[in-house]
Order: C-alpha cells, then structure tokens, then sequence
DNA sequence: AGTCCACAGGAAGGGCAGGCGA
DNA sequence: TCGCCTGCCCTTCCTGTGGACT
C-alpha cells in the first residue's frame, strides 16, 4: 500500500518536474486572453478616437451625452470602451482635472447585474458604499446613490455591457431611473455607454429613454480575416515563444473565426487552446491539427458549462428534446430535425414522473424552452399548423457529433 | 367567412428564503 | 423579535394568434 502510495507521488513529482524543465509554447499566456488590454488596438484607431473625443468634455466638468456603443460579439467594443476609459481616468489623475471614476458591468453576469437592486448595490460598493445583498427597499439605495455622488467629488461614467439582456431582464424603468437621475445631479455627472450586439436594440426602448439615453452611438464592424490575422499575428509575438507558431496557424485560427462574423475573443480563444492542447501532449510547435482539436474542444466546453449552470428542471427539458430529436427516424438532415412544445412536454412529464421529479406546468416549461434558446442551444420558431394549432418548433443548435456527449453529460445530472 | 386548435406569452400573485432595521 | 423588503421560482388566469378546415 505503501509502495503504491510513493509510486503515485513519484509520478505527479515527475509531470511537475518535466513541465518545470520543458520549455512550453507559451511566453504569456495572458496576451492570448480577450480581457488583455494591449497598448495599441489594432484597426480600432476611428472607433476609440470617436469614443474619447465624445468623453473628453468630462474632464473639465461639463456632462456628455450618453452613448451607444453597437457591434457583433468579439469586435473589440468592451476592449477598446475600457482602453478609452483607462485612459481617461489616468489623464484625469495626471492633469489634476476634474476627478473622474469609470464603473464597468457585464449585464450577463446572473446573480451579479441581474436585476435592479444588484446593480445600486454593485454601483455603491464600486463608490465605497457598504450595502447588503438585499433587504434594502430599491428607492433607499437610488437615495443613497444619487447623494454619493452629488455629495462626492467624482463624476462617474458607467459602461453597462450586454445592455440589451439587461433590458430583457428587467426592462427600462432602471435605465429610465439613471437618466432621471442624471438630470437632477448639479455638481458631478453619469454618463451612460450602453454596449450591445443588438442592432434594433435601442427600437424597444421606451420613447423618452431612446432620447436620454442614446445621444450618441458608434458601430463596430467585424473584423476581416486579414484584420483578425494582424490582431493574432500582434498578440502571437507577446503570447508565444519564438517558433512555437507559424503563420499558417495563425491564418487558419483568422479564417475560422472570420467565418463567423469576424470574432476576434473566438480566434485568440482557439489559439490559446490549440497551444494548451500542444503543450499537454508534449509538442513544442503548435500544427493545425491541434487548432482542429481546440475548435470541438472549445464548444464541447461551452456546452457543459450552460449544462452544468442550468437547474435540473432545465436539464430535464434539454435532454427531451435532445431525446425526441433523436428518435425521429426520417431522412432529413441533422440540422432540419425539429420537434414541438407539445411532445416535448410530454417526453419531460414522463422522466418527471420516472425520476419523483416535480413536474412543472407546460407555462413554466415553455420559458425554460425560452431560456434555453436565449442561451443559443437551441433555436426556435413559433410556428401555425392551421386548425391544429400554434407552436414552437424546436431545433438543436448543438454539432451532430456532440450529441452524444451532451446526453450523456445530462444523463450524468439528471439521473 | 367563420370556426377551432394548441399553444405563445403577458399579468398578477403566492410562497419561500434571506436580510435589514427599529 | 417582527415587520418589511427583495429575489426567485412557480402557478393560474387570461387574451391573442395563424392558418387549415368546414
């Protein structure tokens, strides 16, 4: 027993020990990441120059316009609104300006920028504020913040990333609330960006918060291939050793994720993954063959993370329709299976019934298909059959050879 | 043209847990 | 300790709807 125990410790001293002596691919592996902040944005230059000098007016005191900031995922809108605001802040401190503070929010973040009163909270801990998580009437911390800061010396500028799943949340009174407040504010200022991917976002809104709130916006485009390899090539030399990578990899990682919508966070992802991938297996030069394994990898990993984030409840549902997806027998194509609310919640009474789960009302389980949707797992469509009904269609969005270990992933949850 | 189906999805509210402040 | 507040998950009730069928 004794033997066993050593020979295990020699061993993870050994794998400890190589990886300690080998030189890996990486140089820093930070640079790879899409939160790293490089000092020169590539093919950004318009957009942050646009950005700075509707802000610039901040530092003498005076209030700017709110602004709205578009663009698909991945085209450097946070990277290049936070690279402004850094900016802004440390001209304000080196210039002695009027005092400037900059609060950034994922909206996407549940249980953090979720609803209303998580956001006062967020925002008056971010000022220094101590308040609790909850228990506090929603109208005590709007007092408490607006007396922050007209009472401080600091005006604040509030990025509120993926503003349009805040408004889905929770509509726009809050945003409507912010201006409101703005208006009243005398001696320091909010000023609002507002990032989305949304394009008809701002149509929703409610007519006198589309006036307040978008003053001004800016449109990120996607990025090209070419762009996206310039951007990789940059961030290849401060990520990787010499020779670790060659261009061919790096053009292969820009075509991918120019395909899709010219996502740069996708290409830095696949390349940092394909240089973990070489690296577990003892390579030194990273191949397109490992860009290939850090292309499933990457969304095999998105998928049992949504899984492993939802309530059963929701497992439940996504593994009926993964189930009533499969037991179709026809010829069509993967892609243009689909399958109704109807027989979903069906199939998901039956493993309820078989599992003593609850089972929730078919009400319930039509927002859960919905959430699943929102998460990009599936798609739907509401669709007419006529004197047989209205319904959902609803189809995977999942990769043909990922459903099997998506099911057995659930299996694993919910059984 | 009217009927009818099978839901979609909005609104309201119940019930519970967690936390605050008097 | 108790009243009040919030978030969260859920149900109930209701109206709306597109298009096949009569």
């Amino acid at each position: 027993m004794e033997q066993l125990l050593n020979s295990n410790i020699s061993s993870v001293q050994n794998i400890f020990y190589n990886y300690i002596q080998k030189q890996g691919v990486f140089k820093d592996k930070n640079a790879l990441t899409s939160s790293f902040i490089p000092s020169n944005i590539q093919h950004r230059e318009n957009e942050i120059k646009q950005l700075s000098l509707m802000i610039a007016p901040m530092l003498k005191g005076f209030q700017t316009s709110n602004i709205f900031i578009y663009g698909k995922c991945g085209t450097g809108k946070t990277m290049s609104s936070r690279f402004v605001l850094n900016q802004l802040e440390s001209a304000s401190k080196e210039h002695k300006t009027h005092p400037l503070k900059s609060i950034y929010v994922n909206c996407k973040m549940k249980k953090v920028a979720d609803t209303e009163y998580r956001l006062l909270t967020q925002f008056l801990k971010e000022l220094g504020e101590n308040v609790p998580d909850t228990g506090l009437p929603t109208d005590v911390l709007y007092r408490r913040f607006f007396d922050r800061i007209e009472n401080g010396n600091t005006s604040l500028i509030i990025i509120l990333d993926e503003i349009d799943t805040l408004y889905r949340k929770i509509g726009d009174e809050f945003l409507y609330n912010l201006t409101r407040i703005n208006t009243e504010l005398k001696k320091n200022h909010i000023t609002i960006i507002g990032i989305t991917n949304d394009i008809s976002f701002k149509d929703n809104l409610d007519a006198r918060v589309r006036s307040s709130l978008s003053e001004e916006d800016i449109i990120f485009k996607p990025y090209d291939a070419i762009q996206l390899k310039d951007i990789l090539m940059m961030r290849s030399t401060k990520g990787f050793v010499d020779g670790a990578i060659n261009e061919d990899v790096i053009s292969k990682c820009a075509a991918l994720a120019a395909q899709e919508h010219g996502d740069a966070r996708r290409a830095l992802d696949l390349l940092k993954v394909a240089g973990e991938i070489a690296e577990r297996l003892g390579d030194s030069i990273i191949t397109e063959k490992h860009v290939d394994m850090a292309e499933e990898k990457i969304d095999m990993d998105r998928i049992y993370e949504i899984i492993k984030l939802q309530p059963k409840q929701s497992q439940i549902v996504l593994y009926c329709i993964i189930k009533m997806t499969k037991r179709q027998n026809d010829n069509k194509k993967w892609v243009d299976k689909r399958v109704l609310t109807g027989d979903v919640f069906d199939e998901y009474v039956k493993i309820c019934n078989n599992t003593n789960m609850k089972v929730l009302t078919l009400r319930r389980v039509s927002d859960l298909i919905k959430e699943l949707d929102m998460l990009g797992i599936i798609d739907t469509r509401v669709i007419s059959k006529g004197r047989y009904g209205r319904t959902k269609e609803i189809f995977l969005t999942i990769n043909e050879n990922m459903i099997e270990k998506t099911e057995k992933q659930l299996e694993s949850h919910i059984f």
